[in-house]
DNA sequence: CGAACCCTTGAAACGGGTCAAATCGTGTGG
DNA sequence: CCACACGATTTGACCCGTTTCAAGGGTTCG
């Protein structure tokens, strides 16, 4: 498998994200152990396991989710390309949640017990990584605002606006519509529904005229209106740091 | 108002948090631009505000929460001694949440503006703030597990069991009791349920004999049994950093 | 052609929401 | 010291959103 440098990386290229100087990039480049590729549905990290690695996703669509003894999976946060994962992670601590991948997906690993060069080196990356950690907050907030706060059509809504403002900056979007690997057993799950109610509900948003999935592609016909429905407080978007 | 030093704070000879050494704690004490003392129920960060500092709760109950348009309030997570506030904010972002005391609170003061000081100078200070950002996350994840998948009764018995421990790590719990300056409302805000429906759980609870609430003080009468009536999953506790 | 998934649909049961109102402090002012 | 206000806790009745159970249909793939 031919491993692209990280000077070269297509996510590097985007606009949402922050430039790195040379210097950054080489040393990621170097700190990068090598990279894992997943077929669609397959488990990167298993719930329960230890001393996990550090990620950032380089391509693909996955999970991050949390098994209950009651059977229930509460999906925790979708993961999109250009994401960083494993801060969660203690070292040495049982993890409390797995992540499945929903596509084909390339992840870079970076070794967990190197993570203190990242400090000792580069103070700026450092402070990426604290606010990547942040920002991995903020969109759990969103999902438990809305778990919490809103009725199932909002939920639903709130969702596909946040994933069609997530695809867009990264350049998913084309013609208001963009792959979507996502079954509704995963909506439910991330949005504590019943896949059945789930499927009304989607049926009822359907009708509204605002979305429509063919053959894992959907379309958003008014993002306006769907977002309207779904009171949606947009979530401040800066360009952000990738590792 | 006389401020105590940092290398005497009460909070720093708690087991629970990870030793500092002493050049560490001078500059930390001279990163700290004030203090701010809080009486109960004040607005510490407004929800809409910008450019707000970080802070270390020193001492007294708080809580994180997100308004919603519908009128809802979102409780996203309480806020208790030791615990730092404010990474989740952006530089001149818009915030989508407040903060406010539930006790009289004192909180300590640091410029957000200086913050590349603490991974330019100290390092192992700025992987503690990632560290601390990651947990922060833990705990909504926390959170967002028991409002997507579990039932009112397990909802609230899983608050108060992590609300012990964590009382209990600080040492505010003194035999099997501890202040408890936290509403039905707000534990209904917090578990996405009705001020009703949670009053009435709550009765139940107590007719398990499992807790019981006197003049702001709850007792915990069996921790094993609520822990299992909670499917609790313990949530790794190793030591943690304090700023 | 079956197996495995995913999406759909209908009907019935229930957990939790909403509305309304009473009770119980606790702090305040006359 | 009592009267009153306000916030928090309770309780009962009713309603509705969501869950659960059950079953049918579509599509992909070996």
């Amino acid at each position: 498998m031919r491993i692209t440098p990280c000077s070269e990386c297509s996510l590097r290229k985007l606009e949402c994200f922050s430039k790195a100087t040379s210097d950054e990039i080489s040393f990621i480049q170097s700190y990068k152990k090598t990279e894992i590729k997943l077929s669609a549905g397959k488990t990167l990290v298993h719930q329960g396991s230890r001393n996990v690695e550090l990620y950032t996703l380089k391509s693909g669509w996955a999970f991050r989710y949390s098994l209950l003894e009651n059977g229930k999976r509460q999906i925790l946060n979708f993961i999109l390309p250009g994401d960083f994962i494993g801060l969660q992670a203690e070292l040495d601590k049982e993890l409390n949640y797995g992540i499945e991948s929903l596509t084909e997906c390339v992840f870079c690993v970076f070794p967990q017990d190197r993570i203190m060069d990242v400090y000792s080196q580069y103070p700026t990356l450092g402070y990426d990584l604290t606010w990547l950690a942040a920002h991995g907050e903020l969109i759990v907030d969103e999902n438990l605002i809305s778990v919490g706060g809103r009725n199932a059509l909002q939920r639903i809504a709130m969702l596909l606006v946040s994933l069609y403002k997530r695809a867009s900056s990264i350049g998913e979007v084309v013609d208001e519509s963009f792959n979507f690997p996502i079954t509704q057993q995963h909506i439910a799950d991330s949005m504590g529904l019943s896949l059945v109610h789930t499927n009304k509900t989607m049926a009822k948003l359907k009708l509204y005229g605002v979305q429509e999935i063919t053959n894992n592609r959907i379309k958003i016909r008014s993002l306006d209106k769907i977002a309207r429905l779904a009171e949606y407080y947009s979530l401040p978007l800066r360009n952000r740091p990738l590792l």
